[in-house]
DNA sequence: CTGAAAGCGCTAACAT
DNA sequence: ATGTTAGCGCTTTCAG
């Protein structure tokens, strides 16, 4: 451990002071008032010593591990999980927290390691991130009274202390969009095409018939599985097509991608001929060309506010038990 | 905090036995002999009022934070950056460590995240995985007796305190599998073809230099940086392609999956009429078909000795301040 | 407005 | 072979 054995009772020392006066002025602790001098002499010799306090010592004193842990599948999309981790961490700082990463491997709920994490101390509570949590893992949490967040975008069963989504307001909006712009003729490619179960699919259904715009069969591509021939894919539906659509909303970032690089090729003006919206988050939205108009859902606020709603929990304070994110669009240049 | 205040005090009591005798038990200290039937005692009291030390009060006493830093770019690959975690953290949980998460969003120094936790006893040390690390950064944990270690697989400048890899020796073990099956004719596809800093590049023409084999134009196919139109570029190559390679090692994971596709959907047979390997490592090789064999980082290896190594410095133990550790070919279906 | 002192839960001399 | 005790660095009543 760090040798930089200044504590708080060498500034204490320094500045003249007892060892409880530096705690109050470093913690600005409220309901006490501290002459102003003294303050200064305190910040200065913390300042002179490089004075850090040891947060073990503090943890121990408030009985708080001052961390929280943070589970996840290992075969997360990256991005996404990064975003979150973001979300969460700024709600960390400002309350000096940490976070400790916990690996759990499918072991039976006593020995996952987040369980063993809270019940020595080192962590307060836990999140999960995209992870998928057993029901029966969420039951000891809830029975042995830890405090736990789920943070997922897609999620079965009603589970409390959840942060999820809902896209469909942002995909109105996306048609909104387009039809200040006159454009009506929607398409929609992806693998879920008549599947009702498909929240990407169903809320374009939706948006579709909110405003009173009818689906026919040269609307709807549904593309391969794997993505990989989906030029092909393409090649058909334009050849074929009896009307062509004005815009498409695709399904997935990554066929909007492949459909902007087909479009281009072939010389398709983007968005005056063709424009084209993706439902999904991806860094390289805004950068390619020309920069992807999404439906985005709200990665980073699912981590700040799950984060948020955890230390409410925490702190015993009663919360919505399932708070609903709204996806957004942001409309670039190819709508 | 965990509100089971059960503490070792409690375990004592209940076992009969003093606080010492607990600690002496629960922590199996050596050169403490104890009689079997008090160890009995604490460990059936431990269980009966379900102890679990205090690892803050642990940390505190032991004056370790028993935790490290783990700092990575946000934008790292999500399958090799958890592959190096899982290293980390089988050499982390036999000494009961755990691992914090910092954010270092290109801060000066003394404000890096990864600093302030050393400063505030939050780590003991510093694994840098996949991340790019200021020199200025280096200096600084250098002066100021920080432990940590620099976990990278392909590294410029020589710095202390480094894991990196070599990948030379199993690019010869793929060639002489190839060779086995009289092989020779082995062509590389990649964006580094011509670049005599691409060290997947240049392995592969020291290998074919070893054994003897001479490299003409028709054995090198350059493809393109964004790799989407690869498939023309493999249709141009095997078009014109005077004699056809036997076997073809490409730069990427991506390359080959894609080249794997093309052939199948072509009625080349794999491996008999064309061998393919990888230089890369994906969680995909395995579960490809046809399975892929591949040329891979050992990124298990370097998350686990980074963080030996690690120990090993906080233990002010002497140690090679640069590992390096040698990449794998692992033959599968495609060779 | 500031100080003295207790104590968080644990470990490790030192005693016995 | 086990118990006694001091103390890690901090916060926080309680006094003054």
């Amino acid at each position: 451990m760090n040798e930089s054995k200044v504590s708080s009772k060498d500034v204490a020392r320094e500045a003249g002071v007892s060892q409880a006066t530096v705690s109050y002025v470093l913690n600005n602790v409220k309901g006490v008032k501290i002459k102003p001098e003294t303050k200064e002499a305190v910040l200065n010799a913390a300042k002179k010593l490089n004075y850090h306090p040891n947060l073990i010592a503090r943890s121990m004193r408030l009985k708080k591990a001052m961390s929280i842990g943070i589970v996840s599948d290992k075969d997360i999309s990256n991005y996404n999980f990064m975003k979150v981790l973001e979300g969460i961490k700024d709600a960390l700082v400002p309350r000096n927290y940490s976070m400790t990463l916990c690996f759990d491997r499918g072991q039976d709920v006593e020995s996952a390691e987040h369980i063993k994490y809270y019940s020595s101390n080192r962590v307060d509570g836990i999140i999960f991130a995209f992870a998928n949590v057993p029901d029966e893992h969420c039951a000891y949490l809830v029975e042995n009274n830890i405090p736990f967040v789920l943070i997922h975008t897609n999620v079965k069963n009603e589970m409390i202390n959840l942060v999820k989504t809902d896209m469909s307001e942002a995909v109105l909006a996306a048609f909104g969009h387009l039809l200040e712009k006159g454009i009506e003729r929607v398409a929609f490619f992806g693998g879920g095409v008549g599947n009702d179960f498909d929240r990407r699919y169903t809320s374009y259904k939706k948006a579709m018939e909110y405003y009173g715009l009818s689906i026919d069969e040269g609307l709807l591509l549904k593309t391969p599985a794997g993505e990989e021939d989906i030029e092909r894919f393409f090649d058909e539906y334009f050849d074929n097509a009896a009307v062509k659509p004005r815009a498409v909303i695709c399904e997935t970032t990554n066929i909007a991608f492949r459909l902007l690089k087909y479009a281009v090729e072939r010389g398709m003006k983007i968005p005056s001929e063709l424009a084209v919206a993706a439902i999904g988050t991806s860094k390289f939205s805004p950068v390619s060309y020309p920069a992807l108009s999404a439906v985005e859902s709200p990665l980073y606020d699912m981590g700040y506010t799950g984060c948020e709603m955890l230390f409410d929990i925490m702190n015993g304070n009663t919360t919505n038990n399932v708070v609903v994110l709204e996806w957004t669009f942001t409309p670039r240049e190819t709508t």
